[in-house]
DNA sequence: ATAAAATCGGAACCGGCAACCCGTTTCGAT
DNA sequence: ATCGAAACGGGTTGCCGGTTCCGATTTTAT
């Protein structure tokens, strides 16, 4: 009697199962790492019941949706690189060490697709799970700066930014070309030394220039109290009919 | 009687229509745009219809299926940005002319989820439209690379791929975060200058490692004639179990 | 061995969307 | 003003994939 539709203690899942669930709960877990590998979230979760050998009743038994499912197929992965970061984080030569690690982690990530959908973030692998991941890194980074081999103007962010960057260029170059170009033009670009450009400052707070809504075109910064979104009168018309067109 | 599903000459389209056909097509592909430009391709047809005011089978009177409408959505500003490119091609300063192009181009993309989805080439814009932006943007590298602005190991598809990975650094990033840091950072990477990491060079056709395809760890390059799939027998074993199941 | 409980499997359900179709409306030539 | 052809629109169809449900099956405790 009793709850039904509990299941799924997502973390320790081997303890008090019946041993042909247990199973079929690693099946279907490895068939998902699998099939999320190749084609992310897209993969259909029939698919995955398919190669786990299994009815999707069972995959359903197991995880109470297909996102649930994704992120116990590849937090485990992601919690991994969280844990090497850290034990990098005492390294003697942190340069080199940030710069390797940023390497591995795009080689190791390039090809599966799940694991790129997950640092970028659309959906939290787990709670915590993609934050420390984050924070682990920050350290890399900070420790790799204090010995000047990473310039000082980039923060975090840039960083995860400039790593889901190169998941992206890499993962489109095809076959023939030489995996981990960009990855290299990427860290050259980390690198302290002569540099033409700065990096433009996060906004003070103030406005800063903006897109017209309809056209794409730049907006000059409002003088007026209220943020200017279009270009002129022309997009903000089209923008209004635009809108009056929805709510009818 | 005759053909009635031809319809939707994409290019001239004014020509010979009813003066309401004419301003529904304009209103499509307006609304097109604007959605398009949102969210992407994923962006419902119906939704276009609704904010076009017309109905489904309007569209597809017009267009004959939603790539169609698609291309001809973001067609036109693609070959702009040729356009823009062939005429900056013969400047005084190919350097600047370089980076400034590269820049502007990305920030009027970033904002268009359509656009970016149309250079990251998943489907061809127009035949050929794409293919002109390339050739036209490798001009004015080579001419940058000439004047001794841009690192000389840097071929046109690494610029693309740079281009598309600044889109997507870009575009994940939330508002009060300034545009334009991975851009810049981008530039960097692409100055000559002193270089600690040279680019990995295109394979010489030969073998190189590759992953494994179950567990992701790394495959020594194989020395028997079979190209090596998996890192070990106990993968091998696994993705052998897996497509056993998979035929079953 | 037996029965209760847990688990399995896959058919059925449902929502969403692209594409199609056809009765109705509008245009514009005469 | 009239009429035929062109265009409209939205209801309908077909497909796909996530989720649920329940009868059949397997496991485990006694």
């Amino acid at each position: 009697m009793a709850e039904r539709r509990l299941s799924s203690l997502p973390s320790q899942a081997s303890a008090s199962l019946r041993s042909d669930a247990r199973r079929n709960r690693a099946l279907v877990l490895q068939a998902a790492r699998s099939a999320f590998e190749e084609a992310g979230l897209g993969a259909p979760l029939g698919e995955i019941a398919r190669r786990a050998g299994v009815g999707t009743g069972t995959v359903y038994r197991h995880f109470p949706s297909k996102e649930a499912l994704f992120r116990a197929a590849v937090s485990d992965r992601i919690v991994l690189f969280t844990d090497t970061a850290r034990e990098l984080a005492h390294a003697d030569d942190p340069g080199a060490v940030f710069y390797r690690y940023l390497s591995a982690v795009i080689r190791l990530t390039v090809r599966n697709k799940a694991l790129c959908e997950a640092l970028e973030g659309r959906f939290e692998a787990s709670p915590g799970v993609e934050e420390a991941f984050r924070e682990a890194l920050a350290v890399l980074l900070q420790r790799a700066q204090q010995a000047d081999a990473v310039r000082k103007d980039v923060t975090i962010d840039d960083l995860m930014a400039l790593l889901m960057g190169c998941l992206s260029m890499e993962q489109r170059r095809g076959p023939g070309v030489a995996q981990g170009r960009m990855t290299a033009l990427a860290c050259d670009s980390l690198r302290p030394g002569r540099r033409v450009t700065k990096l433009p400052a996060n906004p003070p707070a103030g406005r800063n220039e903006t897109q017209c809504g309809v056209c794409g075109g730049v907006v000059a910064p409002a003088r007026t109290g209220r943020p200017a979104r279009y270009c002129g009168a022309a997009c903000r018309q089209k923008a209004h009919r635009e809108r009056a067109r929805a709510r009818a």
